[in-house]
DNA sequence: CTGTTAGCGCCTTCAT
DNA sequence: ATGAAGGCGCTAACAG
């Protein structure tokens, strides 16, 4: 490996010298500067990242956990991520927490332990609590992505949930159904209580009784969308339009519908959450709500670097998301024309 | 921050004893070992990565780069990896090349200068000429994936995609096809050359004459698979399947089918390519090619460190695909019984 | 078993 | 404008 020490040699300077030329610190020579700007090139030079993170005690990088890579909402987000980074001359070092709230935790930590100049966790599964002890704990400014901690509520980058969810539903109702099942998304996380929780609220405000046996508990994968799907058609409760909590389950959803001989959407209607890539090219082109994902990642990224140059962080509006009308729902039987 | 020193002084130890407990290198006594232990805790104490991969120079890392982290392709593959890397005791840095050349190389010489143990590329732009320079002019070990460059041949990791392709076509044709379209991935990468090839080569062992008003040069996207298929369809070429070269686009193809009042499989078998998530879900289900992308991370991943610990390479057989058959294929007008 | 002494490669005063 | 020296936090002989 060829070192600083090696180009000083080379060029007939001191290595403070070629550490100035490097940084464009301090005043030097052009003639000097020139000199060393060929010993590097002629040696292929490369100064070493560690040592000089280590000596600058910044690595110039920030830190971003994921719950997990799969999906393609992840993708969506790490590439707006790392795009966004770059824009303000960073690197972006990204882990995923294997969607386990301890591997969240350690990800977060080792991203910590690497002298990242900041860290955004989008977390599924951490507690609240959990989160406040981390950013209490590492020394590294953290902000939280898709989480409402009200202790640091500065530091949160989210998303109205709950409200989304209400609006989609609400919807559905508007259309003349009152007979709506649910698909949810893992309970245990608060996406998944928000998302069903809205889909309560909408029901109460219209004085629809809520009916256990129209919401099943999903995984959020395609397979238990058609599975649960399936064991609604079987059951003897009736419904018009289904409510799937994201994209990928009422794909699945969609397969036990067609396979049991019902059409989407004269016999039932159907909703999703996401806006998944494919959502548009479906047949019907399924209606969905879309989640600034982007946005959100990009004002995270923003308030990270500014915590990590220690500017004051402006207060920040909750993101909402938007009803996107496609044409798997249609008029339901309690429908009333807006005119009438 | 709290360093070795602060705990050597809490412990009444000397800094190389920390290090020695830290590391579990050399022999302490049972009692100070405690000792140490127990100021680390009070004090809690970090080691500080960047020091010790400076001293140790290695950072117990590596390092991968994709082409973009864009599509539920890389989502699998960055999920496999990051588990595989873990399971070695070693963590996964990853980045992406932002699907262009240029980027890729600065990604990889990025990782380089963090002094990766190795490096994985996954690169779907560099021409293979670029590819050998990095080689030969990082001095990390690397490891490339979705490419077969000769020169270096043991370090990569490739899928045979022109066979593959090959065969998915070959099966239209067996199910009596003989007007196939085709829409592409982009010809400027070597998949997209060898997918393309493999549908020229399954038509001429078959004696079907190539008609270039039936392919249409793609870019990847569902968007684009619509549009070239509605082409398709406009034209007056008639045609009885059409083999998408990926899955995105045969979904898009797919909307364009139905709009034109044609069904799937009926009127047009469709086949794709990557076996998406979504494709089993599909109404009727897609057939595609699955690729065995987990197993050839996982493959690159036990190179890429087998390089790092100098560990002699095994010659490695290039991976195959497998066809995945659904319900978007069906007999073809010249379709001949088996038993005939 | 443990402490001392040199580094790892780079940055940064402080003189000159 | 440049060089010498010390330090970033940790590891690795070498003594004892």
């Amino acid at each position: 490996m060829v070192t600083m020490r090696d180009v000083s040699a080379r060029a007939g300077v001191s290595k403070a010298t070629v550490s100035r030329v490097l940084n464009g610190t301090g005043q030097v020579k052009e003639s000097t500067r020139q000199q060393v700007f060929s010993a590097m090139e002629e040696l292929g030079y490369r100064p070493n990242f560690l040592a000089r993170s280590l000596a600058h005690r910044t690595s110039n990088s920030i830190g971003l956990v994921v719950s997990t890579f799969d999906g393609f909402y992840f993708g969506r987000l790490l590439q707006q991520a790392s795009r966004q980074t770059e824009s303000h001359g960073k690197q972006l070092i990204v882990t995923d927490g294997h969607d386990t709230p301890e591997r969240e935790r350690e990800a977060v930590q080792m991203l910590a332990d690497r002298q990242c100049d900041a860290i955004i966790l989008y977390t599924r599964h951490m507690s609240e609590q959990a989160i406040m002890a981390l950013i209490d704990n590492i020394n590294v400014p953290l902000v939280v992505i898709n989480r409402d901690v009200k202790e640091a509520r500065e530091r949160c980058v989210f998303f109205e949930q709950r409200n989304a969810a209400f609006q989609a539903v609400e919807y559905l109702i508007a259309q003349g159904h009152r007979e709506i099942a649910c698909i949810t998304v893992p309970l245990a996380t608060p996406t998944g209580k928000a998302r069903l929780q809205g889909y309560r609220d909408a029901l109460e405000k219209h004085g629809i009784a809520w009916d256990e046996s129209r919401v099943k508990n999903g995984d959020s994968t395609m397979t238990r969308g058609y599975e649960l799907c399936q064991a609604l058609l079987a059951s003897r409760t009736p419904f018009s339009a289904l409510f799937a909590c994201n994209d990928d389950m009422a794909l699945g959803a969609s397969k036990a519908i067609y396979q049991a001989g019902r059409r989407i959407p004269q016999d039932i209607s159907l909703f999703g959450f996401d806006d998944a890539p494919s959502a548009r090219w479906l047949e019907p082109g399924l209606s969905t709500v879309y989640l600034p994902i982007d946005t959100m990642i990009v004002t995270a990224i923003d308030r990270a670097i500014m915590l990590a140059s220690d500017q004051p962080l402006p207060p920040i509006a909750p993101f909402t998301g938007t009803l996107v009308l496609r044409e798997s729902v249609t008029a339901g039987p309690h429908y009333r024309h807006p005119a009438a």
